[in-house]
DNA sequence: CTGAAAGCGCTTACAG
DNA sequence: CTGAAAGCGCTTACAG
């Protein structure tokens, strides 16, 4: 039914390498060139994918691997892989591994199974395993998020914006705080952005601040802040390591009557669109997730021509100061 | 480097049909098999996915298209359409197209172009070229979210689900209504929604109810609401066509220092978790975006191999009670 | 500039 | 049960 090169070849009255090298863009003289053009237009021909790529032994996609889908993060850093690749003429494959780094690991193997160029990872930790897999397929990878001595990282500035936070949160005059973060396991979120605030504290003095814990899960953090917030609390805002966790904090600030910012001062983490929409309106730190997805997408199209890029690319953030923090 | 079939049957002393047939469940004898099972085991050995898809002329691949990657709608789809699909070993194929219908068009052409076997289509409007991109490339499609009479759909009960809405909130006793919807260019969300609520509404008699139309985005509806609620309304409620509509409402509510529901009532459609979490949280209609995925997956390979799928799935959905609709 | 031939790694009738 | 051979649709030296 669907032509083949073969098929365009008899019909152009030449042999199949012409076209091949017609396809390719390779010498071909004027005429033939003419020729090729008009039987390839008419019959609607298109050079079987997998032949070729059974050919090159490889497929011009990037593979991209992501811990969840529903996650403002990983679906705007997806949208700007996805134009930048188009753009590069590259086609992208999602990897969902719903937070299961045991995917994770097999994700490396299946996509260098299938010939994949280059991988694109958003892990939020970097394990042997993963080492290893990444050594064995010997495939160009790299991490967005994280950052790992032996792996091409593109990163957040996640400590300049802790301390910048900080700072703010200080100038504004509050000195009793709360830190509510996540696990360490992860290092740019559980550890770079407290790193961050807790230099301005120091560097301010004279400060108390407390440090919590609990999970990405915005019903979580609802949970624990409600506990949190049923015994009297000894500050007068609620740092939180990621919108998520400030949203859910401030839905247990209202189920508790507890007036924002009037009572208790929040603020978040990522510039999640919602974050403004909800009221108060939340004062964040804003990640470029769309343009670190784009330069993540250049960078890999970069590493799998074995063309240089530098280790670690760190992207810039900005301080929404909005309404959620008041003086005091 | 990457072993080859043909090297598995010089190893194991058998040909490379026999290692193929071992593959592919075929008849081979126990003791061949055991030794071609441990050459495969010591080698880690891997077949060459090109190689098998040129002679089979079809991958075992879904494609998926969906309009936008940032939506609570969309990766929930997602999540549920990845799931099955990985129990069912196929793979899936995210194309993302922008909101840019053309898009949507080449997308169907790449896709069969890469002997997809079948494809998923989030769209909310089928035109023509829909219709004859699908014809020519004779490629399998299911609909999800939308209904069409030449294309096997899988829907939401939007009709019921606005009409469900409207009764609860004329139960509760408001009768002057304001509808806020979109599009009726968008079937499912423009259109069904509405008529389901205005059925309601009717066959209450004695109601008034205004019908405004904004965009998708919560910026919009948000500015929107901003020039509706600046000059007196006369309506008790807001019933939204989606959550991110009812979000920009409540934002423009509650800058303009109007009190949700205590001067005014608000509903939404969808189920987004930030609705449970806003203040106060959103009265709405769950829909079930993941196991509708799931279905999909399930139909479309169904559809692939050529089993028997109804016209149209219709999923169902659920009445959120919360907090933003007063009585009155 | 052009063509014949070999080969990419697999599968599938066809014999035996 | 097993193997030799042809073929999937393309590309790439190698001659001419």
């Amino acid at each position: 039914m669907s032509k083949t090169i073969a098929d365009i070849a008899r019909i152009a009255g030449v042999a199949k390498s012409t076209v091949s090298r017609y396809l390719n863009g390779g010498s071909v003289s004027v005429a033939t060139r003419h020729k090729i053009e008009q039987v390839i237009k008419e019959t609607g021909y298109v050079p079987n994918t997998f032949a070729q790529s059974l050919k090159a032994k490889t497929a011009n996609i990037i593979g991209t691997i992501v811990p969840r889908l529903d996650s403002f993060a990983t679906s705007h850093t997806l949208m700007g892989i996805d134009d930048q690749l188009r753009n590069q003429g590259c086609r992208m494959l999602i990897t969902n591994t719903s937070q299961d780094m045991n995917r994770e690991i097999e994700a490396i193997y299946e996509l260098a199974r299938q010939k994949i160029s280059g991988i694109i990872l958003l892990a939020a930790r970097i394990t042997d395993e993963h080492l290893e897999a990444i050594e064995t397929t010997n495939i160009p990878v790299l991490l967005v998020g994280q950052q790992h001595e032996q792996i091409h990282s593109l990163i957040h500035n996640d400590y300049d914006a802790g301390y910048e936070l900080g700072r703010y949160v200080l100038d504004r005059g509050h000195r009793r705080l709360a830190y509510l973060g996540v696990t360490e396991q992860d290092i740019a979120v559980g550890v770079r952005r407290k790193q961050g605030f807790t230099r301005a504290v120091e560097e301010t003095g004279a400060c108390t601040v407390a440090y919590y814990e609990t999970s990405f899960r915005m019903s979580d953090a609802r949970q624990y802040a409600l506990q949190l917030l049923q015994q009297p609390l000894d500050a007068t805002i609620i740092v939180c390591a990621t919108d998520n966790i400030a949203l859910g904090v401030m839905k247990a600030a209202h189920e508790l009557g507890i007036e924002i910012p009037g009572q208790l001062s929040i603020t978040g983490f990522g510039g999640y669109d919602v974050t403004e929409v909800v009221h108060p309106a939340l004062t964040t730190i804003r990640y470029p997730y769309q343009e670190a997805g784009k330069i993540a997408a250049q960078d890999i199209v970069k590493l799998v021509h074995r063309q240089h890029v530098q280790m670690v690319t760190v992207m810039d953030y900005e301080l929404l100061q909005r309404e959620s923090v008041d003086k005091c």
